[in-house]
Formats: structure tokens, C-alpha cells, sequence
DNA sequence: TTCGTTGCAAAGCTTTTGCACGAAT
DNA sequence: ATTCGTGCAAAAGCTTTGCAACGAA
């Protein structure tokens, strides 16, 4: 399947990934890619099946399951592996392809999110990988507290 | 139920937790405290069931289950997200109570894990919080990275 | 006595797998 | 013509829930 003028950069990072192993670029796999690049943030594998039947496209579950670690790989998506989630959903995923590195803020009584970027503590960490001889690829950076609303709020309570 | 000579300081800390909601400390509970004083690291539930299994101790995965959320809350464990893991496994949990404070280094090929500890980005967390009006209770840590060994046959491949 | 806790079994969910068919190279 | 990918249905795990019995306070 030959890639044309829909062609966006991480259809060609994944179509590196593929011919590495002798895989081969579907509609099922382009589909995916074009319904990923309409998702901002967090999503479940799920999310993106219902993405795409809204498109119009049908594409099974089971072939979104497969393809997740191909994207990973890919570096178009990566897990974001919240401390807190489990309940009621799966795992979550986060579309990180052409957006800025960031880390999460997570309010621990909301949930509420916020994206933050400290360069200072990227350098830290390559010093860390760097002194116990690790080439650094990436890391996961979660900071857990209280949200200034929830803190209010408990004030006001207590 | 009286916690007596056995007592160690997170049997009080989840009593206060306990307590703070009503409930109660039971056999069960206190098992599970003592196994887990044992653990050094990582763990899933079902190592836990094992453990008291071995002591002659029959707690149920249900009350296991159960309890974990308390023992979270209490700050006795955490959940210990690592990235790649899911495969095979469920939810790895990790005991913290009495532990320096550490995060992980994680090898992205064998997978092998590094534990370390550096304050200053400890202290550059805490800044980047406040920053955000956030009060920070935790974090999750994870740098992700190719070990030296790893390196080093990489090398001798390519 | 009251009401939280436990165990068992069953249910619920997410994720994986077997198989036959269809499609890319 | 191969060989990989897909869909469906079934299986496999991990985790949660209903319910009756038990036990802590």
C-alpha cells in the first residue's frame, strides 16, 4: 500500500518501523494514523475504534490491540501510565508524535490534569541516567498532589 | 482487634487510616502488614497471597484486592507503574513504608532495573508544583534507557 | 447488636489468541 | 504465490461484586 498526498510525518515513521520487519502498510494501519492525528491528548484503545467508525472506517478492536505496540515503537504514541487509573478503564495511551516533550501535574482528589515543562529537570535526568552509565531514550514524570481548587475545598472543610 | 508486641509502625499508620474511616483491623489485615514487612520490593497481589500462604496464613486475593487501596492511602505501598509492564502481569505494587525514597531506572532492552535517589530533582519537582498551586504528595519517576551492557552489545552488533 | 470484613463464586473488563479469509508484496 | 494482517469469536487474565456468614467494636 502505497503512501500519498495523505501522507503525514509519522505515517512514514511507522512505515520505518513496519519494513524493519517485514510488515506491510494496510488501510487498517493508515486509518489508524489519520484518526490518531485528530487526538490531542489521552486516549483508550477504544476511543479510537469509536474515532474511527465515526469516520466511517471500521476497524476492529482486536486490530487496534495489535498495532499499539507498533506505535510505541514508532514513537507516535506512547503509554500514559497514570498512578491513580485503572478503575473502569484500560490502559491509557497518549498521542505524543510532533507535540512538545511534557510531563503531568495529577490532582490526587480530582484527577484534574495539567502539562508542564521544567528543561531543568530534563538535564537532571540525563545526569542520573548518565552517572549509572544508561543512554537515556525517555522517561515518565508524574507529579501527584493537590490541585489548588481541591485545596480550597479541604480548607474550607477542615 | 489490639495490635501488641507485633506492632510495627505501619501497623499504626494504617490503623489511623482505618479509623479515620470507621473500619476495622482484623487478622486478615495484620497478616497482610506482617507479609509485607518482608517484601524488600515489587510486588503483585497474588505474590502477597503466596507469601501468607508459605506463613500458614490463608487470606483470600478478594480481601487482598480489598485491602490494597488502604495500604496506598496509609503510604505503606504504591502502585509501582512501570512503563512496559502489563504483559503476563497485572498491577505491580511496590513497598515504600521505611524505604529511602527512590525512583527507577529501567532498561528499555533487558528491562533490568537500576533504583536511585537524586534530591535535586526531588527539589526541582517540588518548585514546578508550586508553580502550578499544586501540593505535591508524591511522584513517579521512570527513566527509561538502554543499560550499559545493553550498549555494549549493541555495539558489537552493529 | 450493629455494621464492616471475609470467602467463595460469578461477573466484568481489558487484552490476547486461534483460525479462516483477504490483501500486500 | 507467499506471507502478513484482519475480523470474529473464544479464551485468558486481572479485578470487582453479590451474598451469606463471621467477627470486631
Amino acid at each position: 500500500m502505497k503512501i500519498q498526498e495523505s501522507a503525514r510525518g509519522y505515517e512514514q515513521e511507522i512505515l520505518k518501523v513496519i519494513e524493519k520487519s517485514g510488515g506491510r502498510m494496510t488501510k487498517e494501519r493508515l486509518a489508524i494514523l489519520q484518526a490518531l492525528g485528530d487526538i490531542e491528548g489521552h486516549f483508550f484503545p477504544e476511543d479510537l475504534e469509536q474515532r474511527l467508525k465515526r469516520q466511517g472506517v471500521n476497524v476492529s478492536l482486536t486490530t487496534i490491540y495489535r498495532n499499539l505496540p507498533l506505535l510505541v515503537e514508532a514513537g507516535i504514541i506512547r503509554r500514559a501510565c497514570l498512578s491513580e487509573e485503572k478503575k473502569g478503564g484500560g490502559t491509557r495511551y497518549e498521542h505524543i508524535w510532533g507535540r512538545a516533550h511534557h510531563d503531568h501535574l495529577v490532582c490526587s482528589r480530582c484527577a484534574c490534569k495539567v502539562e508542564f515543562n521544567y528543561p531543568a529537570i530534563d538535564v537532571l535526568q540525563e545526569a542520573v541516567a548518565a552517572s549509572y552509565g544508561f543512554k537515556l531514550e525517555r522517561h515518565h514524570l508524574e507529579l501527584i498532589g493537590l490541585c489548588s481548587r481541591c485545596q480550597e475545598k479541604e480548607d474550607n472543610v477542615g
